[in-house]
Formats: structure tokens, sequence, C-alpha cells
DNA sequence: AAGTGTGAACCTCTTCACAGCA
DNA sequence: TGCTGTGAAGAGGTTCACACTT
């Protein structure tokens, strides 16, 4: 049974406002409101809630903690999963910056650039920075199993080639290209330009869109 | 007649592919070929074409010229459109820096912080940088139809409020809030942590996805 | 009465398959 | 012959509508 990458983004985001919601101390919750949060319809947060396989009551809804477990448990890994990230630019250091000891379970532990006066120093949040030829024995030790490119383009199938090497299992990739990649490694692409573009399109054509009705 | 998201998300991916093979002198190309380099199939591409109305040829497939011009007849508007971004952390830099003289139709001619330290000086690309509180003032000035965010998530409704009362028509949001606009106002969430989560659960369930096949 | 869980309808996007053309 | 353009079929995802529960 093939689960929709909609659907699990969606899921993380439920996460995300439960955990608000749990910290002020909200208990129960209805779908409508959570869809209302999350910018979507009740109908799609029931169905969305159906694959985790927990349930609500009638007239009470879901208790939010309750729920808020029933997700982590399915989007996290208990033993947790590490993660790398490649390329220290601008880009690569907001990233770090923003992922520093966020997420117990999903923690950036090693990055890599091939710019000597970046390496070996430890940068934000206290992930180590090495050299690019030292990624394999580094991903091995750490068992990581999920890479991030924050690479030019030009240097972005070279990293994933080495990450897929390296045994890394998922991709996120920053860099505006495909990457080729083996059918058992997953890549998600963010594609910024692309983004603005399609922001771009659609403010000087403001009928042409169906996104949200 | 709407035209889809997607579409246009991979009409931006063949002008890009378009023109680094106009620049190698590539004069002809095929659906196949295109569809190879952006990651999809044949069909995928000939129906994507058909939205621009560009037409190729049996044989000899597409004018690699032509198309790129039509493509971008298409996605742009003759008279550019002008981009302000607001938040000047590392993430808001990295797209300063990023863009910076890259798109003539399409140019970040602001930015705006809070934080003074921040403020009237020319950061990279040439681009101004100005207090929050200047920002319908600029925005109206300059024409700027269209605004990116990379604010904390505890700020960004009020920026995006602030952004449509100056008249801007589409924003991409990079704060992990989902905005509330009005329905003439086109966003495109851009949220790194919900992307970095898919990419965790599907390396950790690798049977499980559909995406391409 | 009010909200959940879900089969079925619906809609959108993708892929197939083939007629038509160079 | 080999590729384009496109109607039609197919998949996948969303919404509807309602039986069921408290």
């Amino acid at each position: 049974m093939p689960t929709s990458d909609k659907a699990i983004g969606r899921l993380s985001i439920y996460r995300r406002l439960l955990n608000e919601l749990a910290e002020k101390g909200k208990e129960n919750i209805f779908s409508h409101e959570l869809a209302n949060l999350a910018g979507t319809t009740a109908a799609q947060v029931r169905r969305d809630l159906m694959i985790i396989g927990t349930s609500g009551l009638p007239r009470q809804g879901y208790k939010v903690k309750e729920l808020l477990k029933s997700i982590e448990n399915f989007l996290d890994d208990p033993a947790g999963q590490k993660v790398v990230l490649v390329g220290l630019g601008n880009l690569g250091r907001a990233i770090l910056t923003y992922f520093a000891g966020r997420r117990p379970k999903l923690s950036i532990v090693a990055a890599f650039d091939i710019d000597p006066s970046k390496i070996n120093k430890t940068v934000h949040g206290g992930c180590s920075c090495y050299h690019i030829n030292q990624l394999k024995e580094i991903v091995k030790k750490e068992g990581a199993t999920i890479g991030i490119i924050t690479v030019p383009a030009d240097a972005a199938q070279e990293v994933a080639d080495m990450l897929i090497d390296a045994g890394i299992k998922g991709i996120l990739n920053f860099a505006p290209i495909s990457l080729r990649v083996r059918p058992d490694v997953y890549v998600e692409q963010v594609d910024i330009t692309v983004s603005l573009e399609k922001v771009a399109y659609f403010a000087r054509n403001p009928q042409k869109w169906s996104k949200g009705g």
C-alpha cells in the first residue's frame, strides 16, 4: 500500500501544529479546526489520519497529545535518523542554523565542503565540518541515512553519487538540477528558482490557478 | 482555462535546460531528450508544450532557440516583475545572493528587516535594505508585485498582511506557517522542515512511495 | 445534535496509443 | 520511418455524503 508524498507532508504540518497546541494546553481538537490551521479541509484531515490509524470520537474530536504521539510514531524512526549536509554556502549555513537541536530524532551530524577555510571548525549548532573527501568515512561512521545537497548545480550530481555510494537512502536537493539516482533512493527536490517563477506567473495571471478552489 | 501549478513548474525547468543547451550550441531537441534531462516523460513534455502553443516537427523535434523564446514569452512579463524580500537572516541573504543579477525579468529590488544594523546598506547584488516600516512606501514606489518571506514563523502573517496591503500579488513563503491571504493572492509555500521529514520518512520506508513509478 | 470514519463520486494530472506529417 | 499532437484511458488524490457513534 503506497503512501502518498503529499499526505506525509500534511502529517508533518499537523505534527507541528499539534505541538504548538499541546504547549498551549489544548486537549481536544476537531478535524475542522486542524484543517483550518493547516490550510486544508476537514475531510482531508480525517483521510490523512486514517493513514496512521488513530481514531477520534464524535463530539469530542481527537485528543491532542494522543494524536501527536501517533503522528510522531508514524513519521519518526524511534532510533533517530542522522543527516549530513554538503555545501556550506549561505543556504547550507541557514539550514544548519535552523535545524540545530530542533529535532532530536532527525539531527544534522556533519557538514562537508571543499573549501579548506570552512573545515575542521564546529559550525552552527555543534555539528562538525569536514572536507568532502572524508564524506564516505564520516557517513558510515555516523550511520547517516539522509543527505542535504546545497552545492552549486554543476557539483550536485557528483555529490549525490558520493552520498549514495556512502549509503545514503534519501536526499533533499536544493541544487537546480534533476538528480539521477538509483530507484531505491528517494529524492526531494526544492527548487527556489522554479518556486519563484511559479509565483511570478500566477501573480501576473490571477485567474488561472486552481490550487485552492 | 486554468493552467496547472505543476505544468508551470516544469516549463520553468525546461527553460533552464534549454538555456544551457542553447549556450552549448544545440539547435534541435526531441521531446524524449528534454524529458530525460528534466526527469519526466516524453508525453508529459509534449503535453506541457501544448500549453504554450508551440510546435515541433516530426523527425526534427523542436528548435531549441524558438522553443526557449516561446517559454520565455509565456512565463515572463515583458515589462519585468519586481520582487521584494523580507527578512535578512541567513536564508534571506542566501536568496539575495543567489538571484543577484540572474533574471533581468524578475529582479529583487529591495530587502527589509527590523534589525537596524542591517539597514541602509547595499546588500548582495546591489539591492538596498530598508527598515520594514518603509515597506509599503518602497513597494509602491518600485511597483513590486512579488514578495519573498524569510522571517521567523511568528512574524510571517503580519509581514504577509503588510505585503498584500502594499499591493503584492504573489508570495513565496519560507516561514513554516500556512498564511491566510485574500483569494486573489497566490502563495507558494516552501517548507524545508516538511521536505526534510518527507525525505526521512521515505528513506526509512523505501517501498512505500509512488512518485516516479 | 454534532463530529467521526469511509465508500463512492469526482476531478485533476499523467500515460497510452495512434493518426498524421515530414 | 520516427516523431509530433492529441483524444481517450488510467491513476492518484480530494471531496461528498451519509451511516454510525456518543
